[in-house]
DNA sequence: CTGAAAGCGCTTACAG
DNA sequence: CTGAAAGCGCTTACAG
């Protein structure tokens, strides 16, 4: 009681348990009681002590409790490219689903700069998350990461795997997504398919590659070398490359491209020939970015879904904080096939 | 020192400055001053007990300092969509600044739903954050904001005014914007300028109409009635209503467009009339969306720059946290003219 | 320059 | 069903 008497002097501090428990006449603890909603806590005794919650306008402390509990209801989430609006959708993916389990997203950016990662990774971890969600920075180094979070807490890292590095991974499935679009154009009667664009030395680029061959193999097609044409996953190398595709004697009537970036281009290559994409050729892109939609014609591509993605990575990370810590997990989440209109039948 | 040796038999909790001052052999009082960079320690302590937060991978609690010091080291970052890419810039901005001055990001997302508001402030106050940003979503009621965010939370909001609150506010200058991109096709020789879209009773089209007639007027050019039109801020919209600005005798050489979209959709406008816009009839934009740069022609457009908003926001509101609290302060930031090639000189 | 003690706001056995 | 006491990991006067 004296010290409440004091503190309402100042009257500037948020009111805290001692202060409920002086204002209804019990003690802190039974304050804290009411505030977890313990059921030993006397029906009359719970609505006094309500009541005085609501008249003093009190705020649960959830630090402090942390601290006395030693939990966390804090996840931090690194990304790299924040401005990029695949990984933003996938930020709000994972927020979302973190929230309805009642933890706070602690964000980092890293804008693609290790260093600025470390720095980042570093800050975050004195504010005791609780585990922590990473979509790297390029180039990071995987012992330094492992300098910086320690080997103790639950880490789930997103999209680029990470050499030697032990921990959960989620990431696209690059082969399926590109077994899908593969095998939509073979539905479609195409039988002569190339794969067109990306670099073969990527690891997305060899992934995707590899599905468009297990498809054309399913239903007994062939491919060819000079069918698999590389170039710069950027719509301006991927024009520049377009003739490549009609040189050999076996000319290809449908294109699985790497990326949108990269079918958008091919778009404007054909067009540059006199050829009609969408009419005299058929083509896929992967990604759906949002200009994909709005082409001519709408591209027909795989959508990688990155706020799904999120949540699915925030309920991977948290199913890890209720586990013994097991083998790493590597979860690649399913693409989905977006049907549009640049693949029509052969012509 | 036997609590020390108890707890290093677990071996499981990260060390504490306990089990540093145990590890140097000073007190735990010292340590907390080598931590916190005091010159009142001498030099070889300092290196002894440096040296053990190294040997020991001691990691700060900033929680647990907090508490004690009555401090806090977080902001919280609400935003209404997430997934917009102007929004997420924003929040990268924010994001950038505030880790340069030593504090976290607590991140919400609302998808600009009040309710989802309401629940992520109130999780986000148990946090105990030292101020927030906060991007209302649509519809916002100010008086449930005053309810959960209590009355000493320093606060800016961001980009939509609340009506009736006295918490700081930064939102773009559209007036100043209009202006620019008035004044701009004036210098290129223009006379008869419309403004063109947007619904007149939103107040940001408001701000931009009238933007757009002091520049007129300082350039002592009359504007007309006809030369208002309206539409949806949708490119569809925009396109349909065209032929509204050709209907009177005195046909304008130029539009303002309220925004992006809209200019982007009286370019379709046009060409369907066999008009080629940026040849035949000059057009500005508002936003600088990503497609902006890449329409055909490239769209001369009023940068908002969100990143350096975000940056914005974020000094302000650390300057509002050094301070008393006195009126609430209006700042409007500047927005920038990217001229492209749709702003030719009349025909 | 260093240490013993109190306390930030909460929770949790432990008595009663 | 309720209260007194200890303690989470820090910091801060206050002695010495």
């Amino acid at each position: 009681m004296k010290k409440t008497a004091a503190s309402a002097k100042n009257e500037r501090h948020a009111p805290t348990v001692s202060d409920i428990a002086a204002g209804a006449g019990v003690s802190r603890a039974t304050v804290s009681l009411v505030l977890r909603e313990s059921p030993l806590v006397h029906p009359n005794t719970r609505a006094r002590v309500q009541a005085e919650l609501a008249k003093q306008r009190y705020v649960y402390n959830r630090a402090a409790a942390n601290l006395r509990r030693r939990t966390s209801s804090a996840i931090a989430l690194v990304i790299n490219d924040l401005s990029n609006p695949f990984f933003a959708e996938f930020a709000a993916g994972v927020d979302e689903a973190l929230g309805h389990k009642g933890y706070v997203t602690l964000l980092g950016n890293t804008g693609e700069s290790p260093e600025r990662q470390q720095a980042v990774l570093a800050s975050l971890m004195e504010h005791t998350p609780a585990g922590l969600i990473l979509s790297p920075a390029e180039h990071s180094d995987p012992a330094q990461l492992r300098a910086v979070l320690g080997t103790h807490l639950p880490v789930l890292v997103f999209n680029r795997k990470l050499e030697g590095d032990d921990w959960d991974f989620l990431a696209l499935d690059n082969a399926r997504g590109a077994e899908m679009a593969t095998a939509h154009l073979i539905e479609r009667g195409h039988r002569r398919i190339a794969f067109y664009g990306g670099h073969a030395d990527s690891s997305s680029c060899r992934q995707r590659r590899a599905g468009y061959e297990q498809a054309m193999s399913n239903a007994g097609l062939r491919t060819r070398a000079e069918w698999m044409i590389e170039t710069a996953p950027s719509r301006i190398d991927s024009a520049a490359h377009t003739p490549a595709l009609f040189k050999g004697r076996q000319r290809p009537t449908a294109a699985v491209c790497y990326n949108d970036a990269v079918a958008l281009g091919l778009m404007l290559g054909l067009a540059a020939r006199g050829m009609q994409p969408g009419r005299d050729f058929a083509l896929t892109g992967f990604d759906d970015i949002p200009e994909a939609a709005l082409a001519t014609p709408p591209l027909t591509t795989i959508a990688a879904q990155p706020r799904a993605r999120g949540r699915q990575a925030a309920e991977l990370l948290l199913e890890q904080l209720g586990e013994q810590r097991g083998k790493p997990r590597q979860t690649t989440a399913p693409a989905q096939l977006q049907v549009r209109d640049s693949t029509p039948p052969p012509a």
